[in-house]
DNA sequence: CGATATTAGTTGTTTTTGTAACTAACAAGA
DNA sequence: TCTTGTTAGTTACAAAAACAACTAATATCG
């Protein structure tokens, strides 16, 4: 049958649970302090740190499906942290554009998540922390899932 | 304000992405196979890999919470892939054990996931795959946060 | 121009999960 | 023995996610 098999050695589980530890973690950082959702959080960063963007845009850079991407931007609306702003050309979309509140949070955020990605890696090597995230971006990347945008 | 922080050097999101992309590339194994839900393919994995166990016991080892546990037995149960038995000293726990087609099923899943697992790793050195797991191992462990079994 | 297709985004419905309260069994001290 | 406390596991309810169907705007092709 399976002989030595053991759970420590398959990787998608180890990095579900280092997925799991980590996220749970960093999330008192936008959830306890802004009363955000990972998806929410998520959407702030990218506006932040790409300027506006529409909420396509977002969907495909972070690989985030359409619906959770309108309930996020949604939510960050009633929160005061984005405005939406109509592109005459085409209507059917809409520049999404933090307001200073949200600006705020996302410098907050963001200095915070730096000094927690410290505080991760601090405990590996230079050259480890290299592999490592060479490596998650590669298994990311390359093993992507058709999706549906 | 934040100057070139990209999401990609930010470590939660990527164990966050690669976790995703790995898991679901996996999840057709036991879900569009044997209708199984995550939890309860882990509870299966443990019941086949290390015998006879009480649900408190698998929450410990896996780090699931036990209402989770106790729905994907009781799943596991309906499917007819283990079956309770009580313990005559201590009648509040039971050992829950795999059926012949529970265990089936796990030799069939745990095949499947050794050359799932080797799939992914191959794309990487035998050094970065070490590097990779045991830094993996050290996020999840270490960090963990509280648990309340 | 008008019918059809496509696209951006939203809403509704169903699963799944998280949290808390609960039951039943056992333990331990007064 | 009889409270009181603890433990194993379940159930109930609320939050969140997945999935599908929908609306409105634009594009395309006859």
């Amino acid at each position: 049958m399976t002989p030595d098999f053991e759970l420590q050695d398959f990787l998608p589980y180890l990095l579900n649970q280092a997925a799991e530890v980590t996220g749970l973690a960093f999330q008192k950082h936008y959830k306890d302090k802004y009363g955000m959702l990972r998806t929410e959080w998520r959407v702030l960063f990218h506006l932040g740190r790409y300027g506006d963007l529409t909420a396509k845009e977002i969907g495909a850079m972070a690989r985030v499906h359409k619906t959770r991407i309108s309930r996020a931007v949604a939510a960050l609306e009633t929160k005061r942290f984005l405005t939406r702003h109509e592109v005459a050309q085409d209507r059917r979309h809409a520049q999404l554009r933090l307001t200073a509140a949200g600006k705020a949070a996302f410098a907050d955020i963001c200095k915070t998540a730096q000094s927690f990605d410290q505080g991760l890696t601090t405990q590996f090597s230079p050259p480890e922390v290299a592999v490592l995230k060479s490596c998650l971006i590669r298994l990311g990347e390359l093993n992507a899932p058709a999706r549906h945008f």
